[in-house]
DNA sequence: TCATCAGATTAGTATAGACTAATGGTATTA
DNA sequence: TAATACCATTAGTCTATACTAATCTGATGA
């Protein structure tokens, strides 16, 4: 009985449940997320996020710092996970039953994530054999809301040869964010390290598909966390 | 471009094709469909459906004939021709592929047709192999808007043994409507005809599944309207 | 240390959609 | 025809969610 009370009270709207899940995507590495980040993932103005970030904080689905940005707590980050599962379920099923493909595939998981019911849900994933993860490599969390955290490698410790996905850029610096934007290096791009020179020299990098070569030196290579990719063949991550 | 733009605008939401779709189901026999049973059919309070029936008749998807009722216009028509489509074919796409049974694929539907695009029914119709009736045996309005309409026969005039939906009461008097709920001969539930006197005399029926007799006289039988039931073993009609 | 500026928040407003309470119209019945 | 009862509508309110304009905060740089 305690389980199933666990998450009671008013079902999340969609709104709220797309929050959730912008903010658990924008504040994965256990920091905050920024309202104008919110503001910019949704598409909606700065103060409709103010807003929404009081109502959540006081239905205990967030925490607030002001001036700081947000943090899921234990049971919104679980209405994200339940969230992530759904969509990510979803693209698996439309892709491998209905003929999607990857242009039709995002948009449509996305309003239906809303619909579906955890019967639904459960349905597809016993139908697709309890997949662990979803089209874009990105693991499925488990219908108890547990996820298989991607271990993260900056991007001066990675190998050589390895083929990465840049996930989080560890610094809050608008400078160097903004130069890092300037050289494609934005959470989502897909790279291979093709170099590192000796005595904390440079990483030399290539994206992918394009192959475009970047020199990143050490201390921003340090803040660039990557995960390794999984499969060959996979665009970057949008679920 | 003509056909493409006939019906642009912003999109519908999900109350307003709730509401299209019960006014459909309401006035089909081409009467109106009273504000009180509206508000029974989609479980809101008689003045929500005031409000909502003056924004539609703004926006041109009803003609309202205050004190009356209301009528679907060609254009309303339309959308819940296309949510019933949505309806339908989502019922049998989860009966058929995704082991749903008569208890829950309803409710699934009812929030799923919704947030589908026209592309994932096209898709669901295709691996449906293109059906023309749901699991109920209603017809299935195609993607252009057509519905095949069901012929209605008068109780009076069915011949004996045929198996029959009841789909519509043809008179508004609250006594003989009080007489027939009653007796159980409200649209929707399924009966055979067992017997027809002679000379302008009383029909007998069954009730299916209880197989309870009826005597129902001419002159309430005449405003009975029923439609075959083209298979066996069906349920009543909810779709 | 202080000015500046970007980003966050507050203030005030709009819209969709629901509600209850009060009022108005229509049709049945005496 | 008049009274009544039922149904529909109007009036006024509430919530969720968005917006713009105005204000505030905190970090950066002179």
């Amino acid at each position: 009985m305690h389980a199933l009370l666990r998450d009671a009270g008013p079902p999340l709207t969609r709104s709220v449940e797309d929050y959730l899940k912008a903010i658990y995507h924008l504040s994965n590495q256990g920091g905050f997320a920024a309202t104008s980040d919110i503001a910019a993932m949704l598409e909606v103005a700065p103060p409709s996020v103010s807003g929404m970030v009081k109502r959540l904080s006081e239905t205990g689905l967030i925490e607030h710092v002001p001036y700081r940005g947000v943090q899921l707590t234990a049971q919104g980050r679980r209405a994200a996970l339940k969230m992530i599962r759904r969509h990510r379920i979803l693209e698996l099923y439309l892709m491998q039953h209905l003929g999607y493909d990857w242009g039709g595939v995002h948009a449509e998981a996305e309003r239906l994530e809303h619909a579906v019911s955890d019967d639904l849900i459960e349905r597809m994933a016993s139908a697709l054999g309890h997949p662990l993860y979803d089209p874009h490599g990105d693991p499925i969390p488990t219908a108890a809301g547990e996820i298989e955290e991607a271990e993260l490698v900056s991007l001066a410790e990675a190998p050589v040869g390895l083929k990465l996905e840049l996930r989080q850029v560890g610094t809050q610096d608008s400078e160097r964010l903004r130069y890092l934007a300037e050289q494609g290096l934005t959470p989502g791009v897909l790279l291979t390290v093709s170099e590192r020179q000796p005595f904390n020299g440079p990483t030399t990098i290539a994206l992918v598909p394009s192959g475009d070569p970047r020199v990143v030196g050490r201390e921003l290579a340090q803040v660039l966390w990557c995960r390794e990719v999984p499969v060959d063949g996979y665009g970057p991550a949008a679920g």
